[in-house]
DNA sequence: AATGAAATTGTATAAAT
DNA sequence: ATTTATACAATTTCATT
């Protein structure tokens, strides 16, 4: 029993608020609390709730500006980089891909000389490719279960 | 009082794991549950914190691939595709951006075949460009206040 | 804006089905 | 695997500072 049609509707509550209470939950989907209890559990022992995240406005902390960046990591600068860009503060999503890129990062800044300092920092690294993130089209949605 | 050093460190507790308790980001923080209570509440009202979500891993859920795909809109055609995004549950995320590109798409996918069918309900509206994800570099990570 | 106290609600554990 | 019962813990509300 790992996705029944009960756990499809808790990770969906889950999904829409993770602070929902157990008992919530349970009114929601029909068990009492305890079984919620027991299901996320094991659903987070399974790997299939990775974690619970607040999403912040990065605009209301200061961040005014998000850009999807690119890198063509020169020779041999692959490895070095994929150490650094985990101590960036700036880089919210990182994920290495195929194709002439090498590697896409998600990225909030304070201004526009904040990305002129950042994009400095990855020349050494690789070519880079800066598209301005103009508006969220898709707010970042919950994955339906197949 | 929006920001200052108590609501930050609330906020890296909820961007740890946002099913946190009141009174254990009490006991963190050196404020009692009604206080944290109300300051959360607060920043909920002001759009600091948007939302609380549980991240569900993709693979667990049957997806195994995972791609990053932009769209560079024929004439007329980005607003049309700008409502009908929003309805494939395969789109995690999707930014409207600057450059040749309009837009970028996260995307979960089953197999090969799923993404060849997605791919192929794109082409009316555009040029794609499709980079597989290989690996997360950097997980989905809290913003940091400035 | 924070605390402390009271009432309500939620959680965890164990026993039973 | 779920429920019920129970003890414990957390949350909410409100009066107080």
């Amino acid at each position: 029993m790992k996705l029944d049609a009960l756990n499809v509707k808790i990770l969906k509550c889950l999904q829409q608020n993770a602070r929902m209470s157990n008992a919530e939950i349970g009114r929601q989907v029909g068990i009492t609390s305890p079984a919620v209890s027991e299901r996320i559990k094991k659903m987070e022992d399974l790997g299939i709730i990775e974690e619970y995240k607040a999403i912040v406005s990065p605009f209301e902390l200061g961040y005014q500006l998000k850009a999807i960046i690119t890198l063509r990591a020169f020779m041999g600068k692959l490895k070095p980089f994929l150490d650094k860009v985990k101590t960036y503060d700036e880089v919210v999503n990182c994920y290495r891909i195929t194709g002439d890129e090498n590697i896409v990062m998600e990225v909030v800044l304070k201004n526009h000389k904040h990305l002129e300092v950042f994009i400095d920092q990855l020349i050494s690294y690789g070519e880079t490719k800066t598209q301005i993130v103009l508006s969220r089209v898709v707010k970042q949605k919950g994955i339906k279960p197949i």
